[in-house]
DNA sequence: CGGAAGATTGATCAGTTTCAAGCTCCGTGG
DNA sequence: CCACGGAGCTTGAAACTGATCAATCTTCCG
């Protein structure tokens, strides 16, 4: 097991652990393996542990009755997911699925949980964890509530774009994707990146989108409604 | 400051601790008090430490820049808010204000991170409240992006009804303050109520809504979007 | 090359917000 | 005690945003 041990060490959650403690981490980790597209749980599933990404991608997300999706989040390499089940003992509240080809550590609650009751380390990070996930859905909270499609992607673009100026900036996910993690559809996705082209504020071909206008896109992104 | 130990017992936060723990927790917890509408933070303030209520009522809101605002969480007695910022150590991400007359227990987080550091039963309630509240988080994340505004209203009702079939309920909240928790605006909630009425699943008059008809409120709760 | 999935565009529509006006309730002060 | 005044609530008309439906176009694999 000192591949996964090796693993762990990169894992934000698990940092700052004593080597026994990667050494009982890695006793308890399972390793699985999810094609593309495959479901790791469901909303409403008994929560039997939670889940680090080793490699891949999962989309943790909610499914309206109409069939509409809300992502939650997009977990990389080195996130944990499932968390919450851990603590409050019901069932998971949104759908996993590997967004792609993913290989995941599964820890089973009952083994976790003693340990963490036995390291204050382990605890504090969960809990750092736990509260940075809180943070980001206040945040998404905020953004449903308080802001329209375009000031969402707006802020989007330059999240992607970084700190730097204007430049080019790639998509990682398919714009339908892209769509659900900003809480509407492609057809208005589309319909509003086509308006900011036509603005002059970006120069989309595909997933390759082109910042040409910062200071446009950061006045979209902060006001809360209806473009200037 | 026994007293403040006898207020302890009650809180989930702290259920289950030691009278030492308890006797700890009192010396660092400082009472405030706080007047209907003053403010206790806000976003982005520095956070020293978090805050139980003990008596009164907290609201944790945010507020977009033309000044709607989305209420994230209501704060009774016994809840606890601002944890977030113990760990991650970044400024408070929403804003506090007292929704009436309040009391709350402070807790430095210095002071409060040592004793979570000693106690594994106290950091495990903890977590359980930060899962909890993610919880609720995905929750108003998936009302607010794939339910319409009937939808939210009809499940808040059903909520207060609680278990029961038809019954009355007073509304806890200002209509006002009903919409941002709802993440509308008056007038639309007004509107909402008064089809309600029109139909016949409720009936209205003031705070006090009598429910007429279960079932069909439960029917507008469940589907994401579009009145049959 | 064919075809399916994804992406774009157009027309229409439902739901919500905005703006504006009136109403109701309630506390205050004359 | 009543009248005034204001905050909160309700209602109406119009504007707007985003969703839906439908058709077309693109891409990119088999």
């Amino acid at each position: 097991m000192a591949d996964v041990a090796g693993q762990l060490a990169g894992i934000s959650l698990f940092s700052g652990l004593l080597p026994a403690q990667y050494e009982a981490l890695s006793r308890i980790g399972v390793k699985r393996s999810f094609l593309k597209g495959e479901r790791i749980f469901s909303e409403g599933d008994e929560g039997t542990g939670f889940y680090v990404v080793c490699g891949g991608r999962v989309k943790i997300f909610k499914i309206s009755t109409e069939g509409k999706e809300q992502i939650l989040h997009l977990c990389g390499p080195g996130e944990s997911f499932g968390e919450v089940s851990v603590f409050t003992g019901q069932g998971f509240p949104a759908d996993a699925v590997a967004a792609l080809p993913s290989t995941v550590l599964f820890f089973p609650r009952v083994a976790f949980s003693s340990l963490i009751r036995q390291d204050p380390a382990l605890a504090l990070n969960m809990m750092a964890q736990l509260s940075e996930r809180l943070r980001q859905f206040a945040g998404l909270i905020e953004d449903l509530s308080l802001k329209e499609v375009p000031g969402r992607l707006a802020k989007y673009l330059l999240y992607l774009g970084g700190r730097e100026g204007n430049g080019t900036v790639d998509l990682d996910v398919s714009k339908g994707q892209l769509a659900a993690l900003l809480g509407t559809i492609p057809e208005t996705l589309s319909r509003i990146l086509a308006k900011l082209n036509r603005r002059g504020l970006i120069r989309s071909r595909g997933a390759q989108i082109r910042i040409l206008d910062r200071r446009g896109l950061e006045e979209i992104a902060l006001e809360g409604k209806r473009l200037p």
